[in-house]
RNA sequence: GUCCCUGUAGUUCAACGGAUAGAACGGCUCCCUUCUAAGGAGCAAAUGAGGGUUCGAUUCCUUCCGGGGAUACCA
């Protein structure tokens, strides 16, 4: 990576212990990297920041290899400018073409353990289809857990199921499915009940079970099918029951002191551990005599220490809609009392979506059945725009999503801009022109005429190629893939640009030996250009999950 | 009340504390004898308000004014 490189040039410089930090400047006049260690060091060492710019210039010049840069400038008020030659750019055509697949990866030593993490996404309830937050919570898992296994972390992602049947939405469903629950039926729901038939179940618990399950099942066909998500894992939360694993938490619980019984429920001492108050583990009995049963809270910190206690994970990552966020101090109190840190769970928030119809906002309603599901939506604009598109954005952003506009304008969509210039990448290179006379293969680049690839619009294109793999360890560091998507739009303006301005077919009509011979090498090079950038707009794809059409 | 997000061009969104705040859509000009114009070149256009920290603040702290969410023995 040129970045990790120029930072250890910087580190064989500097010894002092700060923290060194290397940048691609938005100006291209302020280098194609830059350092303001120099401003740190001076507050360190109280002296003038452009007096140690150029003290560490001046010794940076002995340590660095031959003609890796082309020049390094200082700049007010104490910047350090790195231009790479255009040898560095060029050799980096030539290890993009050769690692292929595996150009940005992260390769983690064998003997070392890899980083186990698991990420938890959707889990939707089983009570109706997945929403269109859903849906944003499920591109940012999946795009996620992508770009951490790129990284040489082993990713589980999993989904955890909300069936118990000791839950108020279950028996609640329970009630819809024999017909004397008062939430709205839609159309669909009423197909389901009809599905589920005269069967008579115990209770309404055990009703709304058998009910979740086929709503479950569809979901998960939806989530397979259509989202194109692949789960590792589902989880039941009923199987925490069957299991004993909730009853087992309330013993330990127990056993440590850490609940008592208040106003006949059993209360967790979440307080102590740093939650704002103390939290019900289970009911109060409905039934004078019966047993109460427990909170989502209780199965649910059973089911994380599955994760770190029985599997082991160094990393959980949970992804939570907005109207989720005031239970992760609970969450995050249970697993300390068992010894787990903080720093172990790591939930993301990804903020609600707004649905824009008309101008006007329309409001997601589960009970009144207005909602647009993200089926709908996915019918609608495409899975690749969709994705694309809630990928695009910041999960804090509270995002407005405006329907027509998805819909009219689809065309206009970002994902097609980005598309658009992978394709061009594609054709060019399947241009008959280009095979061989007995040989559909493309020829293979040839590495000594990457020299002859030095126009600033070669050299722009390569510098955004090399990023790659900068970005995605970004990405991956900030839990961020919009960062990802960003790059990808960026990389396709740099091609359409370069595409508007060079030439890569030569005309090779009427011209002698020399001239010929001219020609080739630099179309060669040119191709090998083109084809670097299509391994890098595939691994993005690949990363984010969108399809490369074939043609546009 | 308390807690979590958030306030940036007309609109939807960017910007590890960095240099002249970027895109896209929309608006206005140009560019198809050239590998797909689903493209390119250019113009106009923005940090809610006030303090503070810093060589440097959209970013950090603070007050105020907006917006969304949470404050359940729902999940």
């Amino acid at each position: 990576m040129v970045k990790v490189k120029i930072i250890n040039y910087l580190k064989e410089v500097v010894k002092e212990p700060v923290s060194i930090e290397v940048f691609v400047p938005d100006n291209e006049k302020f280098g194609h990297y830059s350092t303001n260690v120099a401003l740190k060091l001076a507050k360190l060492r109280k002296q003038n920041s452009m007096t140690v710019a150029e003290e560490i210039k001046s010794v940076l010049s002995r340590v660095v290899v031959k003609d890796f840069f082309k020049k390094i400038e200082i700049a007010p008020p104490g910047f350090i400018n790195f231009w790479l030659s255009e040898k560095t750019l060029q050799d980096k055509i030539k290890e993009i073409l050769k690692k292929e697949k595996k150009y940005g990866q992260q390769l983690k030593a064998k003997s070392s353990k890899l980083k186990a993490i698991s990420i938890e996404f959707i889990s939707a309830n089983p009570t109706g289809p997945l929403t269109i937050g859903n849906g944003r919570g499920g591109f940012l898992g999946d795009a996620l857990a992508n770009i951490l296994k790129f990284q040489g972390n082993k990713v589980v992602k999993e989904y955890y199921i909300n069936d118990a049947k000791a839950s108020t939405q279950i028996r609640e469903l329970g009630k819809t499915a024999v017909g004397i629950g008062k939430s709205y039926k839609t159309k669909d729901l009423e197909l389901k009940i009809k599905k589920l038939g005269p069967k008579k179940a115990k209770n309404y618990s055990d009703a709304g079970y058998l009910l979740a399950k086929i709503i479950q099942e569809d979901n998960k066909k939806f989530i397979e099918n259509k989202l194109k998500i692949k789960f590792d894992k589902w989880f039941s939360e009923e199987n925490l029951y069957k299991s004993g694993a909730v009853e087992k938490l309330l013993g330990e619980l127990k056993k440590k002191n850490l609940i008592y019984k208040k106003d006949d429920a059993i209360w967790f001492k979440s307080k102590q551990f740093g939650d704002n108050e103390d939290r019900v583990l289970v009911r109060q009995p409905r039934v004078a005599g019966q047993a109460g049963e427990p909170t989502y809270f209780l199965p649910d910190l059973a089911y994380h220490l599955n994760k770190f206690k029985i599997r082991k994970f160094n990393k959980v990552i949970d992804i939570w809609g907005a109207d989720h966020h005031g239970y992760s101090p609970r969450l995050k109190a249970g697993l300390k009392a068992f010894g787990i840190a903080d720093e172990k769970l790591k939930i993301i928030i990804s903020q609600l979506v707004r649905l824009i119809k008309k101008g006007k906002e329309t409001k997601m309603s589960k009970r009144k059945g207005e909602y647009v599901s993200l089926e709908e939506l996915i019918d609608e604009v495409g899975l690749d725009a969709a994705r694309f598109f809630f990928l695009m954005y910041s999960p804090n952003t509270h995002m407005d999503f405006d329907l027509d506009l998805a819909k009219e304008k689809s065309l206009e969509n970002p994902v097609y801009y980005v598309q658009y210039a992978a394709v061009r990448c594609d054709s060019i290179l399947k241009k008959p022109k280009f095979q061989s006379p007995n040989s559909k293969q493309i020829p293979k680049p040839k590495f000594q005429n990457l020299k002859l690839l030095n126009t600033k619009e070669d050299l722009n294109l390569i510098r955004m190629l090399v990023r790659f793999p900068e970005i995605i360890e970004e990405a991956a560091q900030n839990y961020s893939p919009q960062i990802l998507v960003r790059y990808s739009l960026d990389l396709a303006r740099q091609f359409h640009n370069f595409y508007e301005k060079e030439h890569i077919i030569a005309d090779l009509r009427g011209l002698n030996a020399d001239q010929y011979r001219q020609s080739m090498d630099f179309m060669f090079a040119r191709l090998a250009l083109i084809q670097a950038t299509l391994v890098i707009f595939k691994n993005t794809f690949n990363l984010l999950g969108i399809t490369l059409p074939k043609k546009m």
